[in-house]
DNA sequence: CCTTAATTGCAACATTGTTGCGTTAAAAAT
DNA sequence: ATTTTTAACGCAACAATGTTGCAATTAAGG
């Protein structure tokens, strides 16, 4: 398999990830980053940080793709946690601790679970 | 308020997602329609049939948005059923008759739920 | 038939995301 | 320490989704 290389954009990246209590889009990582790379490559290095399943895409009801940290899903790696999508100040965030349940008809093949409630967080209602 | 006219578009527009068996696309909608009018008209359309309850708005996986009739959800008015994104067919399909359920921190104000499970459709499997 | 305002088409724009290609720079090999 | 390899990069260009402004059209009520 491919070897990895660990450069700047990339270690920023992550941490800037790991350290956030939200989920980040691509354009809120790039304001943070304030010019250390190009667009393209915050794309490709997330494409890399999810394939090392460092990190998981989570999609916002508006369709716009958020990363967050996989620290809570490090042990069987599934993502299928809750996550909760404010309508105000549009912050994503991963409700760990709780896991969906559902019932779906044998004719379907599940592989992911993808739930997000929206409405308001702590901090805006 | 305003009044809403029923135009040929709109006529078409909502025909085609009440017979259809998935949730469509604006790109799919325009590939059916075939010219019939313009992108924006589709948009704004979509826009109208929301307002009027009339159908409702789902993100897809992918981010992209779908639309589907409102057959099952007349009663009180939730799209709070689960919705099926086959991976290899890209369809999205409203599984009418399995509500979620889930449990949230106090603190958080849930107004919607989206919960869409992905894998591979009866059709696919 | 006439009026009015809801709806449309068109052009332009914004944003998200992707691809190709020549250049740069990690990290291993010498 | 220097060379080599190739992963990662910047840049330009592109594709797709979705939005907005404005002039022209047309549904629907009088």
């Amino acid at each position: 398999m491919k070897k990895t290389r660990n450069t700047i954009a990339k270690t920023k990246i992550r941490d800037l990830i790991f350290s956030s209590s939200t989920a980040l889009s691509q354009s809120q990582i790039q304001n943070s980053l304030k010019g250390l790379c190009d667009r393209v490559t915050i794309y490709r290095v997330l494409d890399r940080l999810i394939e090392e399943g460092l990190i998981h895409k989570i999609v916002n009801t508006d369709g716009i793709m958020k990363f967050a940290s996989c620290h809570s899903c490090s042990a069987d790696h599934n993502h299928n946690h809750i996550h909760f999508s404010c309508e105000k100040c549009k912050s994503v965030t991963c409700i760990d601790d709780v896991e969906p349940s559902y019932h779906l008809p044998e004719s379907y093949k599940v592989t992911d679970a993808h739930f997000t409630l929206s409405g308001l967080c702590p901090m805006c209602s």
